[in-house]
Order: structure tokens, then C-alpha cells, then sequence
DNA sequence: TTGAAAGCGCTACCAT
DNA sequence: ATGGTAGCGCTTTCAA
């Protein structure tokens, strides 16, 4: 079934059809219900093939992460394939996985499928040694990194400051009367360094780097808690225990639980865990759904061919649950 | 840059260019690396709209899911993407949401794009609304089903036994003393119904019907602990607690917490929440993975137009956790 | 308002 | 082993 087809089927000829198709204004009413009868009675679809094999678009956007199985991943392709879904974009979904192979390999083909654009998720796109790969796809398409930056024109940048959200909940901690913070984290990716040196800053701005501790960890509930309680341990006067990740948080919390101690506890991303521990988790929700329809916005702009800032930057906030309220005094 | 531009650079056909291309044998080593080089040099890659036009096929498969937000697609989508790309396939994502229409439209839309495939994930496309957009697709390309079903020739269903898992969690309870049996749901999906099919099963089988109760959630933590700590309060003897999802068994865990009271817990999916609460959860393992696997395994299959079984059923097992392990005797 | 016809870039068949 | 060429199904320009 093609659009020979239907031109035969509608007595007309299939420049018509196409016309019809794509809702071109010069056709008469009549001949226009003719087509799309003809159309309604066979099923017929056009062929996306040769409509893109003309047009030289498919109307699709590759989307790059890591691996959607990671919560917070999920929660922005969820929200990214909602979106351009609305906008008739469909999603071309690739988990990369860590290595810089990898996403390479997928970034290029990626760009073999033609798709209209590329988005990537999360820091770890944030690579010098990926600017070749970037570069030539920036030649073909827009990219738009979501809390991603590499410095190329044609490529967008939108994100939250991640440095600014761990600062503010060191200082938050701080006062309420806590001083002697650890820093749990888990990885040395470009929001990994972000969150370090918030964390950095503001105990050099409070004044507290004596007392204050940072460790790092495997990015597992198991792997956080053993590390957490045995620094807790070894360093007793420890009271209050900031993270990178909420999985971590969660870790911290049973390293507590286990020591029979309480202390204060922030984690990051706010994803469903916060909501899954005792006590409930305070998180730094990195507001994933507010850069995914940035992004899109941004994306249907540059479509547009109309002029766009290259780079984006959100404020997180902090979102208070049992593990620490700002409002409460320290129990200190 | 197309393949005339290669041909006339190596100075040959664009028959040859398309030889070397598609990996044929007939082509002299000297010619084929005089292609290649000229390939190599102007970076040129195939169109792909004008070889799907050809061959009509893109090497794509389209996956549905409600959304992959939630934890259990997530980790089905990561799993197939990964296994999928490895046979050159690439993944067409669409997050539906829980209405037919827009499952309708969805089905439709992946056909439109002229994917090679089409699987779906999760027991809600098991529908007999949808039964006629599936005969429509199975007309044009295979369809399989993880966990869902539907009986039409085309429609390749691979699942996990969820009602033998949830019957033999409670035959589990019930041997290590625990009679007295609420199963707290969230949904009459298919799923949801097989599940609930277990239970009943059980309690007849063991003869405790007067003593067991049932009663439905919205799947949230929150609604999760509320409504089980109101049915926990009214029914003081209840002593041990079946879900039919991991995160009412959190809330239930909660509710336990807010009680003061203390009773075996098992959840469904073995996701990562049942790592992240106290005391951590014992939950069914749906296989997903294993899912994933044979799916990709059966497709492929069928792409080489091999017979394959229309339906699978692989049996699910029982991870053990803190909130209740078999091998200890009841403490009621 | 409509139709004819020239591409778009590739694969595969038929020759040589 | 290599080349010529007829499609694949659509969009779009040019003519009428």
C-alpha cells in the first residue's frame, strides 16, 4: 500500500495525495475528502523511510544516559519521552554504560540514524575526551546536554548547580548547630567535582575544615552504611553527614541505626528512597523535571532556528523530611 | 556526501561502494581497500532513510512500557536495550501512561515508524480493548509480551509466574507459624489479579480463610502505611504482611514501625527499595532480567524465521531479607 | 487547484 | 570481480 495507491484509488494524481498528506492549503475541499477517504479505507500509512529519505528528518532524538535503570536517569527520560512525544518527536533511548568506548560508539551511531537531535543525561558526558565525538555530531545536529557542559558552540547547556545545593545544606546543618559534618560521596564525575568543592567551600566559610571529614564510597546501600559506620566509629564526634547520592543517605541511616546513634542526615536527588527510610530522608531535589522541559523548550527553539542562551543554569532545593528539618533547633 | 561521492573517489561503481558496505564477499581485497579508504577519509556514512527504504527495515524495535519511571520498567528497559544493541537493534521508547487511548496511539505510531518489533513490558497490555490494534500489528511485525498476554498467533508472551510466587509466600508464612494473613495490593491489572489469585489459592489450601484479609492501596509509600496501619489497628491478631509490590510492603514496614509492632514482611519485585529500609525486605524476585533475556533470544529467532514457543512461563523465587527468613522458626 | 516528473541514496538483480 | 540500472515511496518544483 502506497501513495500510488490511494492517488489511483481517489482519481487523483499522488502529488495530490501528498499534498493531502501534509496538509498542504491548495487543495479543494472535495478533492481533499476523496484522498482521505481513499486513505481511511486501506489503512494506509505513509512510508517513513522515503518521507525521511526526501525530508531528511525522522522526527526522533537520540536520548544518551548512562543507564536508565538508575532512578534518577529514569525520572528524566520518563519526562523527556513525555515531552517530545507532545512535540511528534519519538525517542531513541541508548544506555551507554561508564566507558568512554561506549558512549562514543553510541554517540556515532546515533548520529548514523539521523536522528534531530541529541540530548544527554548527567554529568559524565562531560568528558575532554569525548570533544572529538561531539564535535562531529555538533556538525550535524544540536546537542543539549542536561547538567552537562562541554564549551562548543552548538551545544546546550542546561543544569542545576549542584556546588551551590551542597554548600547551602553544609550551611543549613551548620546553623542548626551542627559542625562536625561528614561528606559521603560516591563518584569524581564532573558533578561529583561540583559537589565536592560546595561541600569544600562552605566548611572553609564556616570555618569548620578541622572538624569536618569526607569519604568516599561505593554507590551502594551495603558499601554506604559499612563506610559510614566506620568512620562514624572511628571519629565519634562526628554529627551530621551530608551526600552525594541518596543511596548513600540511605546507607548512612542504617550505619546510624546500627550504632544506635542519631544524627542528621541530607542526601541528594530526592528520588523514592527519601521516601522509603526511617527516619524519611532529607534531599536536595535536583529538579529534574524542570531542565527535562527546559531542554525540550530549548530544543523546539533551536527547530525553530531562533536564538537560544547555550547555557541554562537551575537552583535546586532542599526538600525537608524527618532526617533533618531547618526549622528544628539542634538536639545537639 | 553519498555513495556516489565514494564511488567516484575509489573509482568504482556505487554497486562496489554498496558491496563493501554490506560486507559481500565478491569484492576483490585491493578494491575493497580502496573503498574503504576513500570511506575512512570523507568520514561517510550510509543513509539510512534510503536503506530502510529498500530493505524496509531500520533495525529497530519499538518497547512500551506504562512509564519507566517506575523502578521495574526501568530496569526491563536498561536490560533489553543492553541485550538489543549487542544484535545491532536499536530501541524506540514509549512511556504510554495507564490509558488505552494513548497505548493505542502509541501502537500505532511504532508501526508508522516501521519498527521491526514490538515489545511490550508489564501486564497492562494484556487488554482486550487493545486486542484490535495488536491484531493490526501483528499483521505487519511480531509483538512480544513480558508478563503480558494476549492469545493471537504473532503474539509471543514470556512471563513470570506471579500467582505460584505470591501462593507460595504465603504457604512460606504459614509453615513458619504465621496464620493470621493480610495481603495489602495495589492494582487489578492482569498482574494484580494473578497475584491476587495466589493468595486466595493459599488461604484455601490451608484451610485460613476466616483469618486472612485483603485490602487495596494507591502505590505509594505514604497511602501504603496509612491504610495498613488502619487495618493493622482493626485487626490486632494479624501477624504477617504479603504485598503485592515492594513499596506498600515500605509502607507496611512503616506502619509497623508506628504500631510498635512487629510482624514478617514480604514484597514483590526485589527492587532496590528492598535494600534501603529497616529491617531490610524480603521480596519476590520477578526475574526480570531473565525476562529480558529470553525475549531478546525468542526475537531473534523469529527474525531468522525459526519456530519458536508462542508462550514461556518462567518461575519466580524468593529473595531473603531481614523482614522474614524461612529458615527461622516463628517468634509468635 | 492539479499533474508530471525529477530527485533523495541505497540495494539487488542482471550483465559482462 | 565489477558495472549498469531499475526500483523503493515520498516531496517538491515547474507547468498547465
Amino acid at each position: 500500500m502506497n501513495i500510488y495507491d490511494i492517488a489511483e484509488k481517489a482519481g487523483v494524481s499522488i502529488a495530490t495525495v501528498s499534498r493531502v498528506l501534509n496538509e498542504s492549503d491548495n487543495v479543494s475541499p472535495k478533492t481533499k475528502a476523496k484522498v482521505l477517504a481513499a486513505i481511511e479505507e486501506t489503512g494506509y500509512t505513509p512510508n517513513i523511510f522515503a518521507r525521511g529519505l526526501g525530508l531528511n528528518s525522522i522526527k526522533m532524538i537520540g536520548v544518551l544516559c548512562i543507564d536508565v535503570a538508575d532512578m534518577y536517569y529514569a525520572k528524566a527520560v520518563s519526562s523527556l519521552e513525555k515531552l517530545l512525544r507532545a512535540e511528534e518527536y519519538d525517542v531513541l533511548l541508548y544506555c551507554t554504560g561508564e566507558t568512554r568506548e561506549e558512549k562514543c560508539r553510541c554517540i556515532n551511531r546515533l548520529l548514523d540514524k539521523r536522528v534531530d537531535a541529541i540530548i544527554t543525561i548527567g554529568s559524565s558526558f562531560t568528558d575532554n575526551l569525548l570533544d572529538d565525538d561531539f564535535k562531529q555530531a555538533v556538525h550535524t545536529v544540536p546537542v543539549i546536554m542536561i547538567n552537562g557542559r562541554v564549551d562548543m558552540p552548538g551545544i546546550y547547556s542546561i543544569s542545576c548547580d549542584e556546588a551551590a545545593a551542597t554548600e547551602n545544606s553544609v550551611k543549613q546543618l551548620y546553623h542548626c548547630g551542627y559542625s562536625n559534618i561528614l561528606y559521603l560521596y560516591d563518584c569524581e564525575t564532573a558533578s561529583g567535582k561540583a559537589k565536592m568543592s560546595g561541600f569544600q567551600n562552605a566548611i572553609t566559610q564556616l570555618g569548620i575544615t578541622k572538624h569536618s571529614y569526607t569519604i568516599r564510597s561505593p554507590r551502594t546501600v551495603g558499601d554506604g552504611c559499612a563506610v559510614a559506620q566506620a568512620i562514624l566509629q572511628k571519629h565519634p564526634h562526628i554529627n551530621a553527614i551530608v551526600t552525594s547520592e541518596d543511596i548513600l543517605a540511605v546507607g548512612a541511616l542504617q550505619a546510624l541505626d546500627k550504632l544506635g546513634k542519631k544524627a542528621p542526615v541530607i542526601g541528594f536527588n530526592n528520588s523514592l528512597l527519601a521516601e522509603c527510610t526511617l527516619p524519611t530522608l532529607t534531599s536536595v531535589d535536583n529538579m529534574v523535571e524542570v531542565l527535562c522541559s527546559t531542554s525540550v523548550s530549548i530544543l523546539t527553539e533551536i527547530f525553530k532556528e531562533k536564538p537560544v542562551p547555550e547555557r541554562i543554569v537551575l537552583s535546586p532545593r532542599l526538600v525537608e523530611r524527618n532526617s533533618f528539618r531547618t526549622g528544628s533547633n539542634a538536639d545537639k
